[in-house]
DNA sequence: CTGAAAGCGCTTACAG
DNA sequence: CTGAAAGCGCTTACAG
């Protein structure tokens, strides 16, 4: 088929999809309405139409306009999914998770980072209103509920890390606190008591709750929190390994380091190589997230799991109840310790 | 303003956007040509209209419905990337890389991952098809180049790690051979000559690429090309594990090894480890990659690099030229060594 | 500079 | 079961 003249008309934008619904009809013989039934399956069609045009498509490899579609219908099809760097190792696999169970339904998603700053988030929420997404997952973002509520008004939003009961939203809380009592009572069991801890970014929630997490187990084995023993990271390897050196260089004595996270536990295990520490047998060391690389760091590193591509996972069917006015039934994946060889009796 | 009651109409589909672009125009008292205008900054149009049609969109804080705006412009503003996984650490660095260039210009990216395989990419390509992408970036798939013409006629594509001329198409080669041959000189230019390479997965354009570069390497310092050092991996650290603790086992000696990349790197640390052995003291190892987490194992690993988010950022420049029917002229990111602590002279 | 109108390519209530 | 028509919300040539 010669792709057909489309100088008729005088007005109007410039033509620009090659072959259209109409063209279909047409060469099957048939109106247009029956060709969107077809595809859409929404109706029954008599069975000699429906071949004839399953022949045109095929033989054209037609696949509808999105945008046309999108206009119609009043869906993309499409999910906004706002980490806060697409290189972490950290959102890796919840992205992951989320594309797997969007995929299955027929949803792609729209990736952005936020850069942990309220600024990039906020251009990023905007960025998908605008790209016309029909729902949005945030994982653990630094924005204000309120401005998450207003996005919320425009479609619906799924947030993990964060409790925000509002409508058209549905939050997957983090289980920081718990799973910081499960490492540091690992330690409390292995005979430890002078346990550092290297904190994450300053007033951050999930930093603040592993903290919160660190003095409950301490208080529960009553042992005094001294505040020296605490070190501020940024979440990042560098932050763990200046972190860990500073407290080397102090003088602080510890026989054990409980680290925000596995990056931050990366960087302190560079910190203790460089010192001539060995791990376990000098210190032990505890993560937290269990990234894939832990399992291949030297030793292989004790870490809280809590799975992040499970979370990805459950927000993402999470948003697709809600797309579908269906009210969510999902729960946060269960936390757990992963014991490996980076921690020893005392 | 009261949502404007829309039950006049009896045909048609169901109603959808709260506030539209005619709502604006009443609301100002112009034509719906005018706020688009204004909003598109296409004509010059009077400033009292133009303070008026503004007050009205911050008002509402309108955003010009996505979908429509394809459909008449004929362009989605979005960019399909095709990666193996989303969470790997390899393609993250140039995910990010395009994110950040797509951004800047007011380009979203739809992100997929291909698993490595033919099924899943070409299951990829179509739904970016579907999705009414304005072009495609494939980071070095395994789909057929046949194949990725034939996507061509659809939409611009710009591919990693191929050369493939071809109309509405963009290849940006990685030196994959080259990256090779540095890493195996700088082993030679220690004094090693029982090198091991830990090779990828079967077939694999990249990975035959950089086993080339090893046998070239070798030939050049003649060295005899022994069949018995070469353990065959699969990109991961647990090809990198298996692979090295086999070659161990075997009783095969050498006295550095040269990983097909990082990954596979960071396996044969961990295999190295269990066996006793010291890197650098009782084998030196060479990565490819340079992946962010090199810089933190223990020892931080030696290794080649060539920049995949700037290969990222130069595709997204690249696709953006083919976009808007310009022609690219970006280069692939430069080859270098990353020297660090896992070689020494023998 | 500005508005009325046509058109982008679909979907679906309506009327057979 | 099926077609003609209206409509989704924008943009832009056309005619002032």
């Amino acid at each position: 088929m010669k792709t057909p003249p489309r100088g008729e008309s005088k007005r109007g934008p410039r033509p620009r999809q090659l072959v259209t619904l109409r063209d279909i009809a047409r060469e099957a013989g048939v109106s247009a309405s029956t060709v969107s039934r077809i595809i859409n399956g929404t109706v029954k069609v008599s069975d000699e139409r429906k071949a004839s045009v399953e022949a045109a498509i095929a033989k054209h490899d037609f696949r509808p306009h999105a945008a046309a579609r999108g206009l119609a219908l009043g869906r993309t099809f499409t999910i906004g999914v706002l980490s806060q760097a697409i290189d972490s190792p950290f959102y890796a696999e919840g992205l992951r998770g989320v594309e797997r169970r969007l995929l299955a339904a027929g949803y792609a998603a729209l990736f952005m980072s936020g850069n942990w700053n309220v600024a990039d988030e906020q251009r990023c929420m905007r960025k998908f209103i605008d790209h016309g997404v029909d729902g949005i997952i945030m994982f653990s973002g630094c924005l204000p509920n309120a401005a998450i509520k207003d996005f919320a008004k425009r479609c619906p939003i799924v947030v993990t890390g964060r409790h925000l009961p509002a409508p058209q939203t549905y939050s997957l809380p983090i289980k920081d606190r718990l799973g910081a009592t499960l490492a540091m009572r690992h330690l409390i069991g292995l005979g430890h008591r002078r346990i550092a801890f290297i904190a994450g970014s300053e007033n951050h929630p999930d930093a603040l709750e592993r903290l919160a997490g660190y003095r409950e187990a301490l208080q529960e084995a009553h042992i005094a929190f001294e505040p020296r023993l605490v070190a501020q990271g940024d979440w990042q390897e560098s932050g763990g390994l200046i972190a860990t050196t500073q407290l080397l260089e102090s003088g602080r004595t510890f026989t054990a380091a409980f680290c925000v996270n596995d990056q931050t536990a990366h960087g302190a295990y560079l910190a203790l190589f460089r010192a001539g520490l060995k791990v376990p047998d000098d210190v032990s060391v505890v993560g937290f997230d269990d990234l894939p690389s832990s399992s291949y760091s030297l030793p292989p590193l004790t870490s809280v799991r809590q799975s992040v591509r499970v979370l990805g996972e459950r927000a993402a069917e999470a948003i697709l109840a809600l797309v579908c006015g269906r009210r969510p039934r999902v729960e946060p994946p269960p936390v757990e310790l992963v014991v490996r060889d980076s921690t020893r009796r005392l």
